[in-house]
This record gives structure tokens, C-alpha cells and sequence, in this order.
DNA sequence: GGATTGACAACTGTCGACAGTTTACAGCTT
DNA sequence: AAGCTGTAAACTGTCGACAGTTGTCAATCC
């Protein structure tokens, strides 16, 4: 048996050309380095990753599934833009996810669950105390993460977690205010609150309200009516993060 | 190659054949001619379709991403099989998505819409009355489909109409029942009801509740506890299918 | 007789190449 | 000088072929 030297957990994970050229792809778009709108050669992408020109393909297709490019028959496929309405529709649609996987989430809750909830909040309130955004930041996503995962409906973490993907073509991540920090702790309390107590509808609207004031916090700091909303990043300084 | 001589209008919707492949294997499975578990080749179906593999291969990556078949490295595709559980999560996630629907609809809805949705509904009691299960079975779908256009939140379509399709999976079409035609025709009246005076709360509520309910009347036809669905089909004739 | 091992067959993953289409540019016409 | 047209380059869509892997079957050994 050949010695197989990188990963030597789970040689499943050696997966094919086609995942990995689409994670890259997926990574650089996600952080910027392929702006919106740009458009993308398969020729080049292939020889940028020492691949032939098939796996680049299929990742491609796999990524306008995904929503992350548009592929246009015989043109090629550029980064997709997503416009004001859409990233509106696109926050809707991730708080009713969200909303449902909370309400799940109280149905189906363990104690080993609700402890975890309990611990990241009070995480949470320890990084606001401080001050320290950064740590609250990724204590926010931990957060969400963890309903997600423990809501056990594998289909809605799927769908749930695309519509992130989706939504970081116009999301930015930037220094996020305190302001901003304190309302969404306060909305994240209510949810574990009813989590914790079972009270799944209670869950639910809550969950709903999170995203929605995450929503109107995100396109406050927006100008007033923008036709699109581009990744392209030059003038993502002047914007601040949102966090939910 | 076999001449494909559909679709003679419109040029640009001449698409790659990747798109026709996909098109006619899904096809396959939702109508059952593919029964779930059953492992497809790649050459066999490119032979089959008197294409080369490389279409086949795509059209495969982009079922994986819907739901409808499962790829594993280096052992090929197989049509998926919905275990119970995974079954009632779709119909769960398609409640909430309808539902959102419902209320997004009932808070954007025009006149036009209204009246489509009311004709719609005076068409289904004629079919309850006349005892035309096949039209009742027809306008049902069509009345759902207009609530999913008109919403207007395209991405919600977009995954909407993908869990329907995951479901056919396990749902296979029969004779309706009469009691059920009667109850889905309450919750379709309290649906339109809600959207007709904007009430887009109670909008999603029966949206929802109307998709429990069809749940519950698909879950009541199965054996009290089965580990699998298998849309293979041969006992299908002896299940009675439900409407929502 | 049962388990193991070896080879064979089938299939997937990947690659390079060719044909058709789109796009850009240069030259020509008005 | 502006617009049109024809040509050429680049790129996508598709195909056939090769290498690596997996599963199967039969022969062999305990």
C-alpha cells in the first residue's frame, strides 16, 4: 500500500480535483480576490492550478448551483452580482431558516446543547465587556453555527449555509460596532432563552427578529438605494461589518 | 448522434448538452423509471443518450447538488434513497418555505394575483364537486405554483422547487382521496383568504399548517414505522396519494 | 470445505485535442 | 471621420483515450 503522507486520518478525505478546485475557487471568491462580475476562463483557472480543463468545469457548475457565478452558454462564467433586492430577498429567506431551525431546535433540544448555548453567550458577554470585536465576532458565527448544527435538520443546515455563502458576495467583514454588538446580544439571549425553556415558537420569531434587525443593521450602512451591491472591495473600507 | 429536434424556437434555448442530460435523467428518477438505489454509469447513460461522458459527468455533479443522487469517489452514482426521518425534515423545510412564501406573498400580492388565486380556488371546489380527483390533483399543483411565482422571492422558488423534486423520492402519484381533497380545500381557502386581505401573519401560519397537514395525511398511507421510502415502485399502487 | 489471494474486468477520474461560436480588431466603404 | 464588414484569435462545448482504482470471480492453500 503507497504511502499516502498528507492526511493520514480518513484517506476519504483525499478528495477529487473537482472538490478542491471548486473549494479554492469558492475561497477566493468568498474573500474578495475574484471581485463580482469578474469573469473567470477556464483555460486560465486550469492552468493557474496545474489541472486540466474537466474538473475546472464540473467545480464551476457546482458553483452556479450554488449561486455563486453565472454561467452564460457559450460565454463563460463570471462572479455574480447581486443586487438590492436580491441581497433584501436573500436576508429574508436566511431568517426563516433560521427562525425554523431555532424552532426545531427547541423541539429537539439536549442539555449538553443548551449548555453549549449558555457557554457561548456568556463568552459573548465576556468579549463585549472587553471590548474585544474580533472575539465577538467569531463567538456570533459559533453562536449560529451551533443552532445550526443542533437543530438536526441536515437539509436546512445545507440550504442555510448556502444562502451564507451567497450572501458573502455582497457582505464585506470589517470592524463591526458596539452598538451593534449590544442589540445582538440582547437578541441572542432571547433566543436561548426560548430554546433553552422549549418554547419553539418563541424560538422561532425570535430567530426571525435576529436576522431581520441584522438585515436592517447591514443595509443601514448602505447607501440609500444602490443598484448593486459589488464586492469588489475598493470601497468596502469605508462600510462597517454587521454582525447578527 | 440522434437527432434532437425539439424545440425548434429560439435558438438560445438550444442549451449544452449537459443541460439536456441533466433534464432527461432527472426526469427518469421523478417518474420512477430510475428507482431509488439503483446505480447509474456514466457510460452506460452516455451510450444511452449517444453523447460522450463528459455531459453525463456534469449533468451528474449538478443532481448530486440537488438531492436526487448521492456520488461516491471511485465507486460511481446511485439514486438516492430518503430514510423516514429525512423525509419528514423535507416536509417540515418545505412547510417553512411555503409558509414564507405565503406571507411574502400576502404582503406584495396585486389585484391580478388575487383574482388568479381565487380562480384557481372556484375551479378546485367545482373538481370536488364534479369528483375529478385528476383535475383537483392538477389545480392543486398549479395553485401552489402560482403562491411560489408570485411571491416574487426568487431564490425561495429556486430552493422550493427543489425539495419538491427531492420529494418525489418518496412520493409516488396515485388516486386521491376524496376526504383529503375536502380538507386540503379548507386550508387552501384560509391561505387565500389571508394573502387576499394581507394578513401576511396568518398568511404563513396556514401556509404552514396547510403543509403539516399534508404531511400528516402522506405519513398516515405509510406502514406505522418504515426505515426507508424506496420510490421503486412496487408497492406504490397499494398507497394512496395525498394532496396538500 | 472454507477462507485467502491473485488476476481480470469494469468503471471512474483525468487529460489532451478538435470543432463551433463569440468577440475583438483592422481594413474598407460611404 | 464614422459606420460597417470580414477576418483572426480566444474561448467554450464536446469527444475519445489513458491511468488508477474498485469489485468480482476463480484458483489455490490451509
Amino acid at each position: 500500500m503507497p504511502p499516502l503522507d498528507q492526511k493520514p486520518f480518513h484517506a476519504s478525505s483525499v478528495q477529487s480535483l473537482t472538490v478542491l478546485v471548486q473549494r479554492e475557487v469558492e475561497r477566493r471568491i468568498l474573500t474578495g480576490a475574484l471581485p463580482a462580475g469578474e469573469r473567470l476562463s477556464e483555460s486560465a483557472l486550469a492552468a493557474d492550478m496545474g489541472v486540466s480543463r474537466g474538473p475546472v468545469r464540473e467545480a464551476m457548475r457546482s458553483l452556479q448551483q450554488a449561486g455563486l457565478v453565472d454561467i452564460v452558454a457559450n460565454k463563460g462564467v463570471v462572479v455574480r452580482k447581486i443586487g438590492y433586492a436580491e441581497a433584501v430577498d436573500l436576508y429574508d429567506l436566511r431568517g426563516t431558516l433560521f427562525g425554523f431551525m431555532c424552532e426545531t431546535l427547541a423541539r429537539r433540544r439536549t442539555d449538553s446543547q443548551c449548555a453549549v448555548l449558555r457557554d457561548k453567550l456568556t463568552a459573548m458577554a465576556g468579549a463585549i465587556r472587553t471590548g474585544d470585536n474580533d472575539l465577538y465576532y467569531r463567538l456570533n458565527i459559533e453562536f449560529h453555527a451551533a443552532i445550526v448544527e443542533f437543530c438536526g435538520n441536515r437539509r436546512a443546515r445545507a440550504l442555510y449555509e448556502g444562502i451564507v455563502k451567497e450572501m458573502h458576495l455582497f457582505r464585506r467583514r470589517g470592524l463591526s460596532q458596539i452598538k451593534n454588538m449590544e442589540a445582538s446580544m440582547r437578541e441572542h439571549e432571547a433566543i436561548t432563552d426560548a430554546i433553552i425553556a422549549g418554547r419553539a415558537e418563541a424560538a422561532r420569531r425570535a430567530g426571525v427578529i435576529h436576522l431581520r434587525n441584522g438585515r436592517d443593521r447591514f443595509l443601514a450602512t448602505l447607501d440609500p438605494a444602490p443598484d448593486t451591491l459589488s464586492a469588489s472591495g475598493e470601497g468596502s473600507a469605508r462600510r462597517t461589518a454587521t454582525v447578527e
